[in-house]
Parts: structure tokens; C-alpha cells; sequence
RNA sequence: GGGUCGAUAGCUCAACGGUAGAGCAGUUGCCUUUUAAGCAAUUGGUUCAGGGUUCGAAUCCCUGUCGACCCA
């Protein structure tokens, strides 16, 4: 029946071989009419193609075991009467050999109608081929998804970096380095997880969906509420919500979850990202310098198999070694070579901008003219991983005021690749103070309070160090990748037009 | 938001004012251990969209769409 609905099907396909589109609708056409539902066959794999490799036994009077595996035909070697395919999955490539002795004509001459991209199964004993790959003899076999679209090019893949975007399945199927750079971040979250379960910490949930978008200054995405009837905002910042939990008693506490930020985008910056933010109580910034250097050394060796990342540009980042530890302060009078910096006035200091190719705004403030300096200059060449201690109070005011210099924070951000990937504060926990700082920070926009979070302080916040991790940012910097973008699915693009 | 660059066959890319091509993929043959398999033949185009310049436009100009990079 099968077969002669193949051989029916030969004369139309040269008419239509131009459209590959209409080439595989036939072949589907052809199977259905045939009564063969190739979306609804039925196919059990016993083991993922590294699985079944690994059951492959060495010697040469072995048993070997039969295997049942399934995945995407991605590359086909017809010789005639037989030919190599190979499948992928989610754990690899596995080749098999089918032969017209072994399956039969029938069976055979269905499966020369097998397309590239198709989802297979098939079963046999494992074998070494004479160039030494181990393989399956294909004893029987099932398409279990005709796929209409072909794939990308085998070789080059797909380099449309829209297109990559756009349609991260081809590129997942076709580009073994994204595939790998993806596998690679999810491990290092289950890493990080993995730790911060080793410490006690307890994992939580927290809404997105929040009336004050408050804990970091960012323009946030609004949105509505229809049957409440009012405003929402997307969050921000995972922090007012975790620290209310402290107030609850959840001594140590961690989300991972997404911020939104309704600013532009570039290479380091999609609108929506990933954030780890960590609560110790009676812990402070000191505390959060030993976590995050024990989180990172144990992330790193579990991602890369070692201790140092090396970087596209050949640069080794080494998380073994010893790392540095040094004030603002003491970095901006390093970069500007002059110990009085801070005691000069903003004109000057706008000034010295201009020597190293900077401009400053009329309107910014003092601290900011410094910052521009920070970040454009000082923070870029912090390749190996650093600890910058004590910000300018301005920067933060969730953080407590140091007591020698009430000008700077008891907080650091750590800086590595030239990425701030790590801040982290001794967080306030005194309510009046905390309002003292919210109203200076919010102007007269007074609507911006958290008043809600102002109540909880005011109930008893143990005193506590708190972390925050870019998760993105750590992906990029173990996997390699130059863009944002590399790390995360489906990131953010403009919409496409009608068509 | 500004600047620079880009969009050509399903994919990767040529052609740069004069008949739109190649490789892969597809189709048809041959080939029972291949490794980007091989050999032979062959199909396939709204050159992103819309205007303009020109005897003639993928190519030059303008506008738009989308993307990449840099800047804000």
C-alpha cells in the first residue's frame, strides 16, 4: 500500500522540484492518503543519542545492545542501496545505518522520501563503522514529524543574525555553539541554585506586577489592570519584596526572576532580564564579598570544566586568584593620577573629563561628572574579577552610609570583563533613615515611595547583606558570548511588519 | 533618538550601470561502511518595499521597513 503510493508520487515531484515547500506537502499528501498519519506514529526511544553511544561496548567478540533512539534528521549519506543518517537530540548526534537487505524494499524505498529536518526514530544494534563511528543498524524505523520547511545550511548554519533571533529553533538545530553557550547557562543556573540550597537559602516568588516600581532607578513598563482598574508597573528590581521577607522571618531568602527596564537596547542590555537577588540576615557587604566569591568559583568550575574563563580576545579571567579589592574612590584618583580630586569642585572635575574624551552634561551633578569617569573609563579595564568598595552615598539609597566617610556606602560592585555583573550592599534597615534617603532621591515625586515597604522596615528588618547577580552578564562572560543577545532565547526585537 | 553599514534562490554568498550566478539544499539517475560522502544531469529569483535618475538599475539617488555596529 505504502509502496505504491510512493512510486505514484515520483512523476510530481520533478514538476514541483523547484518549491521544497510543495515537495513536502506532497510527501505528506502522499503519506496521509496512504493512511499514515506521520504527526500521530508512535515511537518510544530507550535511550538519548549520548546514551546510546556510551552503551556501545569495546572488543571485538562484544554483544552489543540494541538502542531506540529519535531526534532530527540532519544529515543523510545515500550510497544506493544504502545509506548513513544521523539524528540529533538534546544530548547530541547519533548515526545510523540503513540498508535495503535489512529493512526491506518497501520499508527501503519510504525511507529514500525521508527529508532533512524530519523527526525520526529508528532501532538496531550498535556497531563500529570501518572509519570507527559507533552506530546503529537501522533494524526498523519511524517518522514521527514530517517537518514542510527545510532547514538552514549545513556548513556556514544560519548567520542572518535576525533570522537567529527571529527563529532561535534553526539556530538551536543548526548551531552547535548556541546550542552549547544555552546548555551551558541553564547548568550554571542549576549551579548557582545548587548552592544557594547547600546554604539554607530558600527560594521565592515575588509579583512582577507592582504599583510602585521601586529598588533601582529605571524607567519602568506600565501596563493595566482591567477589572482593579488602574495602573500597573512591571518590576524593576526584585529588592522591596525580598527585603519584606526578611522582616518575615526568612533569614535567608533568593529569587531568580526577571526585571524589566523600559530603556534602549544594546549589546548589554535587553529589556527584560535576569536577575539573582539574595537576602542574608545578620550578614553585611563584608559577608556578600565571601558568598559571591564562593558562588562564582564553584559556577565557574561546574560551567567550564575549571577555574578561569578565557575570553574571545584571549584574555584568561582567573576566579582561583587572589581578588582585588579597592575603594571608588581609590580607582578614580588611580585613573586621574590626582589624590585630590574628590575635594575639587564639578567645573574642574568636568574639566578633566574632556583629557580623556569625555564630556559632561550641564545639568548632572557632582557625583555624576565622577561616575561618568567610573563607567566609561575605570570599570571597562577591570578585567579580572574586583571588588569597588564604598560608592558615592548618591548611587544607592537602600544601602547604609559608611561611618568613617558618610560621602560612600558599606557596599561594593564587582566587576569582572569589564562588566559590573555583582553589586551588593549592607542594606538599610533603619526605617527613618530609609525614608530620609527615598525622599531625597525622589524629588518631588513623591507618588514614587514605596510607603508599603517603609510600614514593613518599620516592623523590624534584621540588619543583612544583600546581593544582586546578573545572570545574563555571568552567562555571557562564561560562555563567551560579545552580545546579550547570545544568552538569551528570544530576545527582544522590533516587531516585523504585517505582511 | 543620531551616525555608519547591511538586506540578492530555502540557507551561505557572488555579480557594483549592460543577459542575475556558485556552493549547500531540492528533483532525476548511478553508487551496500559514508564523515561537508562521491559522480552525472537538472529545477529554482517581486535582487526588502515604494518612488526617482537612465536607452538600460540588484548596482546610482530619495523615502520607508527590518537588522548589525557605534554614539546618546
Amino acid at each position: 500500500m505504502a509502496g505504491s503510493a510512493v512510486s505514484s508520487m515520483s512523476e510530481n515531484l520533478s514538476d514541483i522540484s523547484h518549491d521544497q515547500l510543495a515537495v513536502r506537502r506532497a510527501k505528506l499528501e502522499t503519506l496521509q492518503q496512504a493512511g499514515r498519519d506521520p504527526f500521530r506514529a508512535v515511537f518510544t526511544p530507550t535511550h538519548t543519542a549520548a546514551a546510546a553511544l556510551a552503551a556501545f561496548v569495546e572488543g571485538e567478540e562484544a554483544v552489543q545492545p540494541e538502542v531506540a533512539v529519535a531526534g532530527l534528521l540532519l544529515v543523510i549519506r545515500n550510497m544506493g542501496k544504502s545509506q548513513f543518517i544521523k539524528i540529533q537530540d538534546q544530548t547530541g548526534i547519533i548515526q545510523g545505518y540503513v540498508k535495503l537487505d535489512a529493512i526491506g524494499a518497501e520499508a527501503y524505498a519510504e525511507f529514500k522520501k525521508l527529508d532533512l529536518g524530519d523527526i525520526i526514530g529508528f532501532a538496531g544494534e550498535l556497531f563500529r563503522t570501518k572509519t570507527g563511528e559507533v552506530t546503529v543498524r537501522v533494524a526498523r524505523y519511524a517518522l514521527v514529524s514530517k517537518a514542510l520547511r527545510p532547514l538552514p545550511e549545513k556548513w556556514h548554519g544560519l548567520t542572518d543574525a535576525e533570522q537567529v533571533y527571529r527563529q532561535r529553533y534553526l539556530d538551536l538545530i543548526v548551531n552547535e555553539e548556541s546550542r552549547r553557550r544555552f546548555l551551558a547557562r541553564s547548568r550554571m543556573v542549576a549551579a548557582i541554585r545548587r548552592f544557594l540550597e547547600e546554604r539554607e537559602f530558600v527560594e521565592v516568588e515575588t509579583p512582577v506586577l507592582q504599583s510602585v516600581a521601586g529598588g533601582a532607578a529605571a524607567q519602568p513598563f506600565v501596563t493595566r489592570h482591567n477589572a482593579l482598574g488602574c495602573e500597573f508597573f512591571l518590576r524593576i528590581s526584585l529588592e522591596l519584596y525580598l527585603k519584606r521577607l526578611l522582616v518575615g522571618g526568612f533569614d535567608r531568602v533568593y529569587e531568580i526572576g526577571r526585571n524589566f527596564r523600559n530603556e534602549g537596547l544594546s549589546r548589554r542590555h535587553n529589556p527584560e532580564f535576569t536577575m539573582l537577588e539574595l537576602y542574608q540576615a545578620y550578614s553585611d557587604f563584608r559577608g556578600m564579598m565571601a558568598l559571591i566569591r564562593d558562588l562564582l568559583r564553584a559556577v565557574v568550575r561546574e560551567v567550564t570544566g575549571a577555574g578561569a574563563v578565557t575570553r574571545a580576545d584571549g584574555t584568561v579571567i582567573d576566579f582561583d586568584a587572589e581578588w582585588r579589592e579597592v575603594s571608588y574612590k581609590a580607582l578614580v584618583i588611580e585613573k586621574t593620577g590626582d589624590p585630590d580630586w574628590f575635594g575639587r569642585r564639578k567645573a574642574e572635575k568636568a574639566a578633566r573629563l574632556r583629557d580623556f574624551g569625555l564630556a559632561a552634561e550641564d545639568d548632572w551633578e557632582d557625583f555624576e561628572v565622577t561616575n561618568e569617569l567610573f563607567g566609561k573609563r575605570i570599570e571597562p579595564e577591570l578585567i579580572q574579577p574586583t571588588f569597588v568598595t564604598h560608592l558615592p552615598q548618591e548611587l544607592c539609597p537602600l544601602a547604609k552610609v559608611n561611618l568613617d566617610d558618610p560621602t560612600t556606602l558599606d557596599v561594593f560592585e564587582l566587576c569582572v570583563g569589564g562588566m559590573e555583573i555583582a553589586p551588593a550592599y549592607s542594606e538599610q534597615n533603619d526605617p527613618d533613615e530609609q525614608r530620609r534617603m527615598f525622599e531625597n532621591q525622589a524629588g518631588g515625586e513623591i507618588q514614587k515611595i514605596d510607603h508599603d515597604f517603609l510600614l514593613a522596615l518599620e516592623h523590624g528588618m534584621p540588619p543583612a547583606g544583600g546581593l544582586g547577580l546578573g545572570i545574563d552578564r555571568l552567562a555571557m562572560l562564561l560562555t563567551g558570548a560579545e552580545s546579550i543577545r547570545d544568552v538569551i532565547l528570544f530576545p527582544q526585537l522590533r516587531p516585523q511588519a504585517e505582511a
